[in-house]
DNA sequence: AAACATGATGGAATCGTTTCCATGAACACG
DNA sequence: CGTGTTCATGGAAACGATTCCATCATGTTT
């Protein structure tokens, strides 16, 4: 099969006009109304695509955007994904994804590839601190981070949802039930979520029932499994994802632990097994793909200045995992 | 900033060579060892890093590798891309995403984004039959299958869960336990599934009891409230994906069926709420890391002739969703 | 009617890389 | 010593698009 590519000299040969013309046509450039009708005519009739590679040589860019997640496994991210994905189909741009399991290192390799595949807009879940992505936004990466932003992070513009507001919510309602010993069973990256949740708690607080697990699956139940055994005393427990949730709900399994009976759990991300499980999580819900998409939306605005950021709202979900507090 | 990248001019005179030569040192080919040597000094010390734009063009393809699943949101494609996307990092390879929605417009659209962007490699969930396939195939399009192939699919290669043996094995599981009104809760493009279940099941099978939902959740629903409420004879039910058995876990609870005593369920695919619900529920495990990451790897060798497909195992997890059947 | 503005058009340069081909040196063999 | 072979090397072409710039035609103003 001898099919080369029809290129964009075909089209002008068969049009009888020059390629300068045929690619002002194409991208909206001036042209006569009679010789615009004739290169589209053309264009349709040959299937002539143009491709991406000469332009993007040509521009110096591959218009597409980068998306780096920890773990496209994760509910959350898989949501977040699909967000952006759907914002970069409306816009016509490849989605080039990366993960970084929350691994600085492995993130810097991913921005390398990025940049030598001459991306330059990315749409980043940040595991590297705001140190770290300096030097890669110096190179002109056009960055927006999601779901939350490098830690002392610079004027990077970031889609986040509002923490702030969930973990206020969720010790209040804790709180209100009576509860006093609760903990929080945290992810990386959660040192601001971390920070509210000691303001919010005020007196009350308990360094050791402060708790983090790396990414991974294993590490959340160890962590969960650890907390709920050294500190049999505590009363509800506050999950940072859903991951977390997972494992505490496993751990309290394990442990004998009746939820909302002797432990009381609020998770953060409402995943739709949140609903099956037993008894139905209580949760703070994200809105994980509008992030996502607000966050593309945001990198594909190169022209007008984007704005700082943008805080979308959460929302407490009370199912039954919740309870007053166990006579002690 | 002036920050020009650094191309491969840059570092052939700073090397004092051609740049014939530079390509050619980095590349593998052959150089005189000091020659060699003097060229990758200087082009660490540059910090230079090949601009794939360039050569894509020259080489007319754009190396990376096209994913294309239905839905990134869905647990099973998260983990199949996971698995794609850990193949592809080994190799240096950058991966573009695209969901294709089940629909076959869809995914013609996304083909033909790919096609434009060069890329010569693509792993897929087919949504569209092999005669849809059939003419991007012609363009040239290495293309690997993932979880199905087409129906009626040429010789694509394809990698696979052993769904016979699944269904099978369910179906004797459940025949087993003494159901005979058993139901078969099915998605896009499980054809040959279905085809097995109603082998499987011989004199038993009983067409009412076969149902389809398209790919979303509300579909997925619909479908399963349907089937319980038009035959609430049905004693056993197979979904064939977590969505499905996620529908049916809700619709049954809806309906005030009890599972496992009014109703066995089994669910293809195991995901991590499967243990979390209540009761557990039995699955038939898929490799779905391992299916994209097979995928890829077959993607990925373009040189030798490819094995025709791959079939990984499958296997039955025994929890608790399912027990004899009720006296009727 | 001359001068000038406007707009359509095509040739050619350009992006950064790979690869073909010619050149020249070094070496081996008869 | 001459011829042939091997090898390293660099110049230049090619890939396919965009875009600068010169050219030419048309219409407008003085």
């Amino acid at each position: 099969m001898n099919t080369r590519r029809t290129t964009i000299k075909d089209v002008a040969e068969a049009a009888g006009v020059g390629v300068a013309t045929v690619s002002r046509v194409l991208s909206g450039g001036s042209a006569s109304p009679e010789t615009r009708e004739r290169v589209l005519a053309v264009a349709t009739q040959l299937d002539y695509r143009p491709s991406a590679l000469g332009r993007n040589l040509r521009q110096q860019r591959s218009g597409g955007i980068g998306l780096l997640v920890p773990d496209i496994t994760d509910s959350f991210y898989g949501r977040l994904a699909d967000g952006v994905l759907a914002c970069a189909r409306a816009a016509g741009e490849p989605v080039i994804l990366g993960t970084t399991g929350d691994d600085a290192e492995r993130e810097a390799e991913q921005i390398g590839m990025l940049l030598e595949q001459g991306v330059g807009r990315v749409v980043a879940v940040p595991a590297g601190d705001a140190e770290i992505w300096a030097p890669t936004l110096r190179t002109g990466l056009t960055t927006v981070f999601a779901h939350r932003s490098a830690a002392g992070h610079g004027d990077v513009p970031a889609v986040l949802a509002d923490d702030r507001s969930g973990v206020r919510t969720a010790v209040d309602y804790l709180t209100g039930l009576g509860h006093r010993r609760i903990a929080y069973l945290g992810g990386p990256g959660q040192e601001q979520r971390v920070a509210v949740f000691r303001q919010a708690l005020g007196a009350l607080v308990d360094e050791e029932l402060i708790v983090f697990a790396r990414g991974s699956r294993d590490s959340a139940y160890a962590a969960a499994a650890g907390l709920l055994q050294h500190r049999p005393d505590l009363t509800a427990v506050l999950a940072g994802g859903n991951l977390l949730g997972e494992a505490a709900v496993l751990a309290a399994r394990e442990l004998d632990l009746r939820v909302p009976k002797d432990l009381s759990m609020i998770m953060f991300d409402d995943v739709p097994w949140a609903e099956l499980c037993s008894p139905p999580l209580t949760v703070i819900a994200q809105p994980a793909q509008d992030i996502g998409y607000r966050a593309a939306e945001l990198v594909l605005r190169e022209g007008g200045r984007r704005p700082r950021g943008v805080l979308l709202p959460t929302e407490l979900v009370v199912r039954g995992s919740c309870g007053p507090r166990r006579a002690s």
